[in-house]
DNA sequence: TCGTTTTAGTAAATCGTTTTAGTAGGTATT
DNA sequence: AATACCTACTAAAACGATTTACTAAAACGA
């Protein structure tokens, strides 16, 4: 159902009486000229050549004297192109999105394009809406981070981290396999045979992916995570207090473990604060391993030992995809899983089990 | 100068092929009736009185089922509002701008704007240009995130931590004095008198007013700030590198010190690794005294005393000037300058003097 | 000199809405 | 019976660009 608009308003004249904007049609005016002269000069159409360099000459000195802008929105809705994306995140204060966007944003900079940007929040009514309201505001394509595919996509998708296979729905995705079998090779390799591991939140995209990878990549060498060893992560704040939660439930049990594999950078800094609260020390009674490589990451105390994700490049590969797909260069049908590869970046808080 | 685009490429066809958006006009035709009655009935405009319950049913239900969607460019081209912002910021994986976006968005989405975002990364060629292109982009209003303006305000700007006073430009900051005071008033009441200051990078609107508040709040104890013990932060990347280079490049000097006031909480992590390098202990050596207490503040080793920044609420009330000042409620020349408070949080990086 | 081509433009349609200014017919009022 | 007032709509003009399909005059070629 088409949304209907609070009947519009006039916006305050103070500011639009200010300077106001000179349209086409005032400049051509201003230079006894026809708005079609103008514009094919302005924009180098090819059958602007006939026009005389005087002439064009005349054009661009008056626009840059009258301050002519193109108002985009004509332009768009003539050329049906509005060089604008929609990235859809969970939020953007933690980190995560943040860096994907960055990506996103430098590779669609160079492009002249734009992007709006809306956060759902986990919400189910959001997660339906806003996807509505971006088409309604004729993107041309959207970038979903993090988040399910909740809507019919009748124009170019690609998801950063998704998992589910869409019709026309690109996945730029981490090499899951890769990433586990770093993370765990390198806690088996120092010696770790009782690993815990902090699951992701069940909204989280990446959750399932990243459990059934670590458990194949511990049976492979024929350690098992045990299930009494796993905590999931609940709630959406982007705070380590997520993760320092979760440990604690993991301690009360009585468990034992030597190493902790967590679902991110964020909790596992959480994390270590519970086991130290605990009297255990990181490393050397419990090693911790995290998952991203935020900033913080290398100069946390202990500084972490962790799985880096390149979320700056998922973020521009899933901009440039889209970009690709407009442009019809993504010749037939564009692969539906784009894969990147994790890093292994050793630091302070894993070591060699010293006692079990 | 008009920019001049590529010439125009038309979009592959393969998607808007796919399911054809339905237009105004071609919903009236199915209904037999004119765009007016569909656009006043769709619109619930005042003179649709006369419309017979029946016809605004029929006109319902064929919206609904040929999934009519009214195009925003269209609209807004007419009405002459976008409902849209644009929004620059430095850069947008510093946490910072982040989470000052955060609060934009949660305003904005209330009232149905969305946000186009910018970031100069401190470049004067894009500090130039992207305020050029958001306007021909036809944002009603622009927020500047902790960036200097460089463009002549002829629309509606709020500025984000801005300390320049400009016609037309409202700023939203941080009540420094108070800040100043907290944070200095802390660690002189633990009897630090040796206190040294990591200065804000020079691009960083904050840096001055920062330094010279923390200058005044010391002189009004008769500390002084040794000039010798401030240390400047260089360069722009998010990460606390640049405070750790800025504490080593303090440590250096031999100078001698019993606490550490950081420009900002990333920083102050970096410090603390450095101050641990030269085999210093915080807080037991050398107290440290954070600034916005970011996520991670709460939780690093050892959890950082802070002056907390209401970031968050800071982006939430730019937002909300800039919908007051569209819709003319800021009655004649809205205030110039805004103020958020700080408060102290005090953790367990900063503690009693114990020797000198 | 006639026909063609090039030069230097322009008029009008178009994109998809909203909005102003009607209209045509019915009903109520005086 | 004339006037006013509803009711249920619509035609056409915006908004500000781009683009197609012209034209009138000048230059060129045979």
């Amino acid at each position: 159902m088409p949304r209907k608009p609070k009947y519009i308003t006039e916006r305050s004249e103070k500011q639009s009486a200010n300077k106001a904007a000179v349209s086409l049609k005032q400049l051509a005016a201003h230079l006894d000229l026809s708005t079609t002269t103008l514009s094919l000069v302005l924009n180098d159409a090819p059958s602007a050549n006939s026009i005389p360099k005087e002439t064009k000459d005349r054009i661009f000195l008056a626009a840059k004297e009258l301050n002519y802008r193109p108002n985009y929105l004509a332009r768009s809705l003539r050329v049906q192109r509005t060089n604008t994306f929609g990235v859809i995140v969970p939020e953007l204060s933690d980190g995560y999105s943040a860096m994907v966007l960055n990506g996103v944003e430098s590779a669609l900079s160079e492009e002249g394009f734009f992007y709006l940007t809306a956060s759902h929040l986990h919400r189910d009514d959001l997660l339906e809406k806003l996807p509505r309201m971006l088409i309604e505001r004729q993107v041309e394509g959207i970038i979903a981070v993090d988040t399910t595919i909740r809507f019919e996509p009748h124009l170019p998708v690609v998801n950063v981290s998704g998992h589910e296979e869409i019709e026309g729905v690109t996945n730029v995705v981490l090499n899951h396999q890769h990433a586990a079998e770093l993370g765990i090779g390198h806690l088996y390799n120092l010696g770790h045979r009782k690993i815990a591991v902090l699951k992701g939140q069940t909204f989280s995209s990446d959750t399932d992916i990243r459990w059934s990878t670590i458990n194949e990549a511990a049976r492979k060498r024929n350690v098992c995570i045990d299930p009494k060893l796993c905590s999931q992560l609940e709630g959406d704040s982007p705070s380590p207090e997520i993760g320092y939660l979760a440990t604690k439930k993991l301690l009360a049990t009585g468990e034992k473990f030597t190493a902790l594999f967590a679902f991110n950078d964020i909790s596992a800094i959480g994390a270590i604060r519970a086991l130290e609260e605990m009297g255990l020390r990181v490393p050397i009674d419990v090693s911790v391993l995290g998952f991203d490589d935020i900033y913080a990451a290398a100069f946390h105390n202990p500084a972490l030992t962790t799985i880096r994700q390149p979320l700056f490049e998922m973020g521009s590969i899933a901009a440039k995809t889209l970009l690709d797909k407009l442009s019809g260069k993504a010749n037939g049908d564009s692969p539906s899983i784009l894969n990147v590869e994790p890093a292994l970046i050793v630091r302070q808080s894993t070591t060699r089990v010293l006692h079990n």
